[in-house]
DNA sequence: TTAATAATTTAGCCTTGACTAAAATAAAGT
DNA sequence: ACTTTATTTTAGTCAAGGCTAAATTATTAA
């Protein structure tokens, strides 16, 4: 069995991996940071990782996963994101509770659990913050959506993803009556990163912080 | 936060306290049996939860939770308890699998969390093998049943409570058509510890190892 | 009541995964 | 190209919670 710990530092450089601009290098600082923990801790991990042949290791350079490093990542981030659907549609929890409480779940569940949410859910493909989830196998769609801080003035659009790093903000766009599948058209662009003002589901029009709309992923109408 | 083997022991020095003979001295190596360690490991941790005051520790002589202790174990056993039946009621487990996926789940769940299935349960106060579930005030009814292993000849009793320590045996009984609830009656008992022969639920009689039947309390009929 | 046996504790070691401080390497600026 | 700065690694610690082997204390039997 391998330690909760292994699990999160794969998942964590997948993510990184995979995430953001594709041409990143995934470094010990990147890793470190969102690990919360020192670079020296996590200079140790990555070697114990690259001992294991999980991942690539060139010193000084960062890290690149190796086939069996990402497929342990891919099946953690399937538990977590069919445990955090599982919490929020069988369980009733808002969607910024779902990942902390997943987080800890993801490590405790055994494959029969994991068989019987799946069932249970109808075999999802997407998460309750519209990330794709890793099959069985470990084939995962990603589906890149342009961000809605991104859109030009007068475009409609669908909410398709979020991020769910900040409970905070996720709570704020539900406030806001943002959540995936709402409709929004662009209204207003301040200038200097101000706020956008969004018509939501034909509503009255209400600003945005920049800063949110860059966390907000959308499908074009039109 | 305490840990999850601290949270392990008390459970089971609890249940070691409570469960048998009540007047049997809570020794390192009953502890050490049922955690599956060696007693040095034992003894290590139990002066450790002396330290924090969780129990009373006198050296050679054995161990007593201390009120604040009970409290914890008591949480723990609720956790438990609850995730066993929701997972027997709400996914369809088996009841000779709830024990195993509860024991890794007990540690890893929210207050919120215990909160949302107690409710959805119906706030239950009795578990998936009959055990007594301990309300949030650590409240718990114990109630003592008979074995069906020592009731009369001729006797029809319903039964209550089985003993979850034995997946395979779980599996037995529930293929015999012994369940919670299961109404059977006394047709036999052989001599020198021979099985006894049952009708379950008005079918055919049906013979059973004394060894199981030591594990199945019920409540007498008429 | 003493000797043998069983249970318990002590001492010392191991692994995991953190940490800090110091050393080494890479990147950036002039 | 050389110096400054930032990043990364190395070295050495620490706490948890296991382990074995040896020492101690209780219990049982003679």
């Amino acid at each position: 069995m391998l330690s909760q710990s292994i699990e999160d530092y794969l998942k964590i450089i997948y993510k990184l991996q995979n995430g953001g601009a594709s041409a990143t290098k995934v470094t010990t600082s990147l890793i470190a940071e969102r690990m919360e923990v020192t670079a020296a801790s996590a200079t140790n991990m990555i070697k114990k990782l690259a001992e294991m042949n999980l991942l690539e290791y060139t010193p000084y350079r960062g890290v690149a996963l190796k086939t069996a490093g990402e497929k342990i990542a891919l099946e953690t981030i399937r538990h977590h994101r069919l445990i955090e659907l599982y919490l929020s549609e069988a369980l009733g929890y808002p969607w910024d509770e779902v990942d902390a409480e997943a987080e800890r779940l993801e490590h405790a569940i055994s494959e029969e659990f994991e068989e019987r949410i799946d069932k249970m859910l109808g075999y999802p493909t997407i998460g309750a913050h519209g990330e794709p989830i890793p099959n069985k196998d470990g084939h995962i769609e990603e589906h890149t959506y342009p961000r809605l801080a991104d859109i030009d003035l007068g475009q409609r659009a669908v909410i398709r993803r979020v991020s769910d790093r900040n409970p905070a903000m996720l709570r704020y766009m539900n406030d806001m009556g943002l959540q995936l599948g709402t409709e929004i058209e662009v209204r207003e662009k301040a200038p200097f990163r101000g706020p956008i003002t969004l018509v939501i589901e034909a509503n009255n029009p209400q600003s945005l912080g920049l800063e949110v709309a860059e966390h907000i992923f959308v499908d074009l109408l039109k």
